[in-house]
DNA sequence: CACTTGACCTGTCCGC
DNA sequence: TGCGGACAGGTCAAGT
């Protein structure tokens, strides 16, 4: 479940990695997870070498110096796994730290970008998520970019802009309109019911009904959740882990996910799971009242 | 247009 | 032990 502190995670590690190597070689396992016409792979990718790494809302931008950039989004169980071939022969076979994912490839890879003395490894377990090569200036132009919402730890993304962007769902509920990626970029199941909990609200409160000082409460939560699970290298709740195959630590810090039937930190009421918006949603009944 | 639901996939877990 | 079904949840298409 790669959200923003996720892939920012990621694109942490392999701006430190990638930047002058030069691609040598690609291959791919299905079509969906690397769609590009094979014509297209040699003219821009092959021999092209890194310039950036960057990301926007979820998804990771790769820019090359063709001028093209591997836009990819990891979707659910996406990982970007970088290994310098030394790494790969030493700890291919497995590693006395058990953070580290096993030898690569293994069956969930369905890209491997090679470089002159390192793999990166696209793995994808339930094949949601993929990696398309675009023009870097077309990729402003990409649908996805041109409807999503401002990026909440940017110093542009204030309480006021936050109050207005909501009035778009104002009909929906609270959850839903979170994890809408037209209304703020970043947030998914994870970080929408630990923001939720920490501004007292119920999920399903329609918009419209959460009093405004709830809404700038909840605006604060946000870049404080979101902050400290970027601190803690995001959160491992099976599949995630960061460009070195490492696994992250916000998961021991959640207050309300994944953590049902155990007390809340703030009250000890045994906290809930329940559905909104479609997804597995968590809640402390006593602190998040439903209206 | 606003909003909700189902589809896309695979691996895991739970009940029978 | 095996087997069917529910569940995991980011995004888009299709439906109301």
């Amino acid at each position: 479940m790669p959200e923003l502190p996720e892939v920012e995670t990621v694109r942490t590690g392999l701006a430190q990695l990638l930047p002058n190597k030069l691609v040598t070689a690609v291959t791919t396992d299905t079509d969906k997870s690397f769609p590009n016409a094979p014509s297209d792979v040699k003219r821009f990718l092959i021999g092209a070498s890194v310039t950036d790494v960057r990301r926007r809302a979820k998804v990771l931008l790769i820019d090359l110096n063709t001028g093209y950039t591997l836009v990819t989004h990891l979707k659910m169980t996406g990982q970007m796994v970088y290994r310098s071939n030394d790494d790969h022969e030493r700890f291919g076979a497995g590693h006395p730290n058990d953070s580290l994912i096993n030898s690569l490839p293994d069956r969930s890879t369905r890209v491997i970008i090679e470089f002159e003395d390192a793999k990166l490894f696209f793995n994808d377990q339930r094949k949601f998520g993929w990696i398309r090569l675009i023009p870097t200036i077309e990729v402003e132009n990409l649908d996805f970019f041109k409807k999503v919402g401002p990026e909440p730890l940017s110093p542009e993304f204030t309480v006021q802009i936050f109050m207005e962007r909501l009035q778009r769902r104002k009909n929906t509920n609270i959850k839903a309109a979170l994890l809408d990626q037209t209304v703020l970029a970043g947030i998914g199941n994870i970080y929408a019911d630990e923001s939720l909990w920490g501004a007292k609200i119920h999920p399903s409160t329609l918009v419209k009904n959460v009093p405004d000082a709830k809404l700038k409460l909840l605006y604060t939560e946000i870049q404080y959740v979101l902050r400290l699970a970027i601190e803690k290298g995001g959160s491992t709740d099976k599949n995630y882990v960061n460009a070195e195959g490492k696994k992250g630590s916000y998961m021991s810090f959640a207050r309300v996910f994944r953590r049902e039937n155990l007390p809340c930190p703030r009250c000890g009421t045994t906290i809930i799971k329940t559905r909104v918006a479609g997804r597995g949603t968590h809640t402390c009944p006593k602190c998040q009242p439903e209206l």
